[in-house]
RNA sequence: GCCGAAGUAGCUCAGCUGGUAGAGCAGCUGAUUUGUAAUCAGCUGGUCGGGGGUUCGAGUCCCUUCUUCGGCUCCA
């Protein structure tokens, strides 16, 4: 007999080999119905493998996100048996799940797949699905497992083997599909009712760009064909957020092919937004002590040969602009640090001036490749809210500190509670991409760890994700569709200050090098404008959006009166217009309503009489009469309030 | 840059197997003077992304190029 502790504290006692479904089964029926997987020990395990030794026990079921994916797993493999039966000598690289779904990276083999072949791929599933066929796991020896795969001729999965050791490799064979793979899965093909490919996209192999593109196939399944449905009006509804479409409608931005792609152009509303969240950063850095900066937009090329940019980036890179006459050569500015360094350097420092906190909203230009460019995500031209801290070694983490604080006072501001706090430290095998002395290098990941440590971040480590120069701490936030996108960023560089030969006068009248930190809250306003678009569905905070109001005269007759309260506002510090379109009240608030005006403000006979305004709320209706100094305080209350609320928190 | 898909009026889209472009909204003009999510009528508007080709004839077929979309690679 073997103890099994279950997650609830209780002990039972089972035969030895009962499985985790056997187990589900002895506590009720309902519940092994719903098992998924296992997890055994902390491993998460197939429900029908057997437990041998005392072990504590969980069960998985869809509610668990170890459950879900252990069933986007099988679903991956029940798509590569669906695709293997409909184009015959598909041959398979990795089919993982993801947070929503799974994919499969497939070499179809000289097949081709479009979207019209999706239905035909789902049937095929659900085909196959509806045979409730077991995942059946074996242990095999690596000989054997190659010998079966060059059999198959599939290389991809003799690739995989080759790194794998004997004595550790299990075959799953579901069907007529038999897959490398450690497992675990779900007890049969039945348990997944509905099927949906999402799409097909290139991918190399290996993720390696010399290598041959395969063809990653996304999908999605669910227990419940019900659930499916719901998924999919999820999807809609988050395509209505796209920062894209709603840029358009709200008339925020625009692109034209004859500016050139990647170079956002930003209209009226959208410049304002803008203006008020430069305006909203400059007040935050002026109470944390930092000192406006500006510097031009181009940059003498042997600036950056100096930061050591040029060596990098020099290629590709917009190419340098030279001089008609002697031919001198300058860059597009890619970034504001080096001009900063040289401000740095402008004067002699002394450690009491230590830390100089220099921020600039500087626009830089970067060649980004033309597969990469995205809505304002990715753009070739982007204004970031750039600061360099020139401090003390002995000052590093608290300055560090306190740029989260700000970083974090931005972030709540504006309600991005949903952000990943990522540590992207050196690339632990290739660190020829790097500059700097591996002792700079420890100084400066060792200074983000301990401060993200120091402040309680929830952070993630990635290796490899550092710029060249240094560590950093990134704030990822997710858009609409759930691609993560890198905010904020700070960054701790001991490599500039050397390549710049910067200095200060210490208290011992010897000179020392500072440390410099990098940092950006939002990090490229365009970005984080597109995330904060997506993030409010274009329904911007009050004190954000480009129009608080819009007065709506009931006819032409009261246009004169409607002036007049715009006037009144404008002077009470709101923002707004009116809306003297010859149109019926109906029309004009099903407009207003749909560019999502906060306040919409009707006056008509009655209210000119009385001085009043009767407002409406977007999405929410009428809210009575209101004197416009009502309304004004009203409105400056509810930012007010806002602001408190969120800062406070 | 790579793989795949798409590009028709300012916007959203229709246009079957090739027979000389169509709707709604927006815009303009007029009527109406309106009370809480679309007043009515008329009009304007497109070298169907650009270039080349096949054909008697191309929005539709082929080639090429640009841009956009979904990913991959990249991201100072």
């Amino acid at each position: 007999m073997i103890k099994i502790t279950l997650p609830d504290g209780s002990v039972r006692d089972y035969q030895k080999g009962t499985t985790a479904m056997q187990i589900a089964q002895s506590i009720s029926e309902g519940l092994a119905r719903n098992v998924l997987a296992a997890k055994v020990n902390n491993e998460t395990w197939d429900a029908s493998r057997p437990i041998n030794s005392d072990s504590t026990l969980s069960l998985l079921t869809w509610n668990d996100e170890l459950g879900k994916e252990t069933l986007w797993h099988s679903s991956a493999h029940l798509m590569a048996e669906a695709l293997e039966a409909l184009y015959p000598g598909v041959k398979f690289w990795v089919g993982p799940p993801l947070e929503n779904g799974f994919y499969y990276d497939v070499d179809l083999n000289g097949h081709t797949l479009s979207p019209a072949d999706f239905e035909k791929i789902e049937q095929k599933m659900l085909e196959l699905a509806r045979q409730n066929n077991v995942y059946v796991r074996k242990e095999i020896s690596k000989q054997d497992a190659i010998a079966y795969f060059k059999d198959k001729g599939d290389e991809y999965k003799l690739d995989l083997l080759e790194r794998l050791e004997d004595g550790n490799i299990t075959l799953y064979t579901q069907g007529n599909f038999t897959d490398l793979c450690r497992g675990p899965h779900i007890p049969n093909t039945g348990f997944i009712k509905a099927a949906k490919i999402l799409n097909v996209a290139g991918a190399y192999w290996k993720g390696d760009e010399k290598n041959k593109m395969l063809t990653r196939v996304y999908g999605i399944t669910f227990p419940k064909d019900k659930e499916l449905k719901e998924y999919l009006v999820l999807l809609e509804e988050a395509k209505k957020r796209d920062h894209r479409k709603l840029g358009k409608e709200l008339e925020l931005f625009t692109f034209s092919e004859r500016v050139g792609m990647g170079l956002p152009l930003w209209l009226p509303k959208g410049a304002a937004l803008r203006e008020r969240l430069i305006n909203f950063m400059q007040k935050s850095q002026l109470k944390a002590g930092y000192l406006q900066v500006a510097t031009p937009h181009i940059g003498h090329k042997a600036l950056y040969v100096t930061s050591g940019h040029y060596e990098k980036y020099g290629k590709d890179s917009f190419q340098p602009i030279k001089t008609p006459q002697d031919g001198e050569e300058f860059l597009l500015k890619p970034m504001n640090c080096p001009h900063h360094c040289e401000i740095y350097k402008s004067s002699p420092r002394s450690y009491k001036d230590l830390p100089l906190r220099l921020a600039e909203f500087g626009t830089v230009y970067r060649y980004e490749q033309h597969g990469e460019l995205h809505g304002l995500t990715r753009v070739r031209g982007f204004t970031q809210d750039d600061a360099h801290l020139f401090c003390r070694p002995d000052q590093v983490k608290e300055e560090f500190i306190k740029v989260i604080d700000l970083v974090l006072h931005v972030f709540n501001a504006l309600d991005f509670k949903d952000y990943t706090a990522q540590i992207s430290l050196r690339d632990k095998e290739d660190r020829s991409k790097y500059i700097g002395s591996e002792e700079n290098w420890e100084k400066a990941e060792n200074a983000i760890i301990e401060a993200a440590k120091e402040k309680g971040l929830k952070t993630v480590t990635e290796y490899g994700e550092a710029a060249f120069y240094g560590p950093k701490l990134d704030f990822m936030v997710k858009d609409a569709l759930g691609r993560q996108w890198q905010l904020g960023t700070i960054q701790v560089d001991y490599n500039l200050p050397e390549r710049f030969e910067l200095e200060y006068m210490g208290s011992d009248n010897q000179k020392h090098r500072p440390v410099m930190i990098h940092r950006a809250p939002f990090g490229s306003l365009e970005r984080f404008i597109a995330v904060l678009i997506e993030h409010c569905g274009g329904k911007f905070p009050l004190w954000l959006t480009p129009d608080q109001f819009a007065v709506l005269p009931i006819s032409e007759k009261y246009n004169e009166y409607a002036q007049n309260v715009l006037e009144t506002l404008s002077g009470m510090e709101l923002r707004g217009f009116v809306d003297d379109r010859n149109e019926k009240i109906g029309k004009k608030i099903r407009d207003q309503e749909l560019k999502k005006i906060p306040f919409m403000l009707i006056v008509g006979e009655k209210e000119e009489a009385e001085q009043k305004v009767s407002a409406r709320v977007h999405g929410k209706g009428d809210i009575g009469e209101f004197s416009l100094t009502d309304f004004a305080s009203h409105v400056n209350k509810l930012i007010e309030n806002d602001f408190n609320q969120k800062l406070n928190q």
